[in-house]
DNA sequence: TAGATTGTTAATCGATTAACAATC
DNA sequence: TAGATTGTTAATCGATTAACAATC
């Protein structure tokens, strides 16, 4: 008995400790279900497969089965996962209930873009203020969000509790930008530019890189 | 002998075999080492070491080492890689040496934003056409391309061998546009929107997902 | 020479997959 | 009942890491 105990006592089963952090693979695979779960719900979808969502995210369905089964039953045999209930399980697990405060830097094509769509808006995102240098932008909205000169940058992070911070300026002003918003407080920075960002350690940068997605499907395209 | 050359033929030999494909693993990483070497390039570095990349790219410097001693010595002990060779090295391996053309569907303010970036250009992906079906737009430029209307889509992308299409269209045309580029012969989608596509088997769907990129960086910042 | 960094080994850990009983 | 799909096992494979000799 004992040692079964202590035999089943796998990583798998870690997961569900409180204290214990996922390990990097599971919170990503976790988060892209997410992703088509959130879109699922939208196109009135009320139950999922594990195949479906292995179709969506190209991931194997046992793999999916498996990350999902050891947090807790979750699925229905012969009928498969409620898509309310699933999107609100895996939202706990990945501890993302409830909006998150973020902030947009730049106010050009993509700043607009980002702004008037519902990307960030659908995974418990809030956008509570766009930056520009641009005094010609500044009271400008877009989408529900209003444009605010660079000043106002300290105040907003700390007011709005905001962790996030969202560049979507040129390459060349990329570093000072993410400069200031480090400087106010910001511990994660999401930089849509091509710039390799310097940063302290305590802050993270994620760098969205299109065209390395696309070089490594075209890799497997070509062989 | 025989026996230690059976035991030494590891999976990370087999990498070096022409006939055989990289794992997932493998191309994803070489793919995200190129993007910071090009990076870095630019900024006019000459070398980089293994523990440079690893800050750059959140891979572990061991792993970025053994990655790239699987395919030939491209460094040199004490000093580093060469940022110039180790592209082409890389390059050579990911079999992206050369320009791909790809088209681009949706001259809104995120297709516009992708036209005027070198984001893709960078990585050797040439912009040969912006598609929109709004014909105020059509004959305009951006960047240095120009907007076409749909009428001119299939014809396109046979002549200039076009594999790939970026697709910057709201989620509710999204299915419709993937349809057209998947029957004008494109094999790789790159989705920029939010909506879940179908496409035929042969065709790779890549959808962009700040939001579940910034969940999982949020996660590790909250616990 | 002294310091730095690669290339490689060896050990561990987590991911992947097929298969199938359980059960809706 | 018959069909579908989960939850779980067991086996394999690839990723990860520390450590260090080789060598620039």
């Amino acid at each position: 008995m004992t040692e079964n105990a202590a035999v089943e006592d796998t990583a798998q089963d870690l997961a569900l400790a409180d204290g214990d952090r996922l390990s990097l693979g599971v919170a990503a695979r976790l988060s892209r279900y997410l992703q088509v779960l959130i879109q699922a719900r939208k196109m009135g979808k009320e139950t999922i497969s594990s195949q479906e969502l292995a179709e969506y995210t190209h991931i194997n369905s046992t793999q999916i089965r498996r990350d999902l089964s050891g947090f807790g039953k979750f699925g229905k045999r012969g009928v498969g996962y409620r898509v309310d209930s699933l999107v609100e399980q895996i939202r706990k697990i990945l501890r993302s209930v409830g909006q998150h405060n973020i902030v947009l830097f730049g106010a050009g094509n993509l700043g607009q873009a980002i702004a008037s769509s519902d990307i960030f808006a659908d995974h418990g995102f809030q956008i509570v203020a766009i930056f520009d240098v641009d005094a010609k932008l500044v009271g400008k909205r877009f989408g529900e969000v209003e444009v605010h000169g660079v000043a106002d940058l300290e105040r907003v992070v700390e007011e709005q509790d905001v962790v996030v911070g969202v560049l979507a300026v040129p390459s060349s002003s990329a570093q000072d930008v993410a400069d200031r918003l480090v400087g106010a407080g910001v511990k994660i920075v999401f930089n849509y530019s091509e710039q390799l960002l310097r940063v302290p350690p305590d802050v993270t940068v994620h760098t969205s890189s299109p065209a390395v997605d696309l070089l490594y499907a075209l890799y497997f395209y070509l062989t």
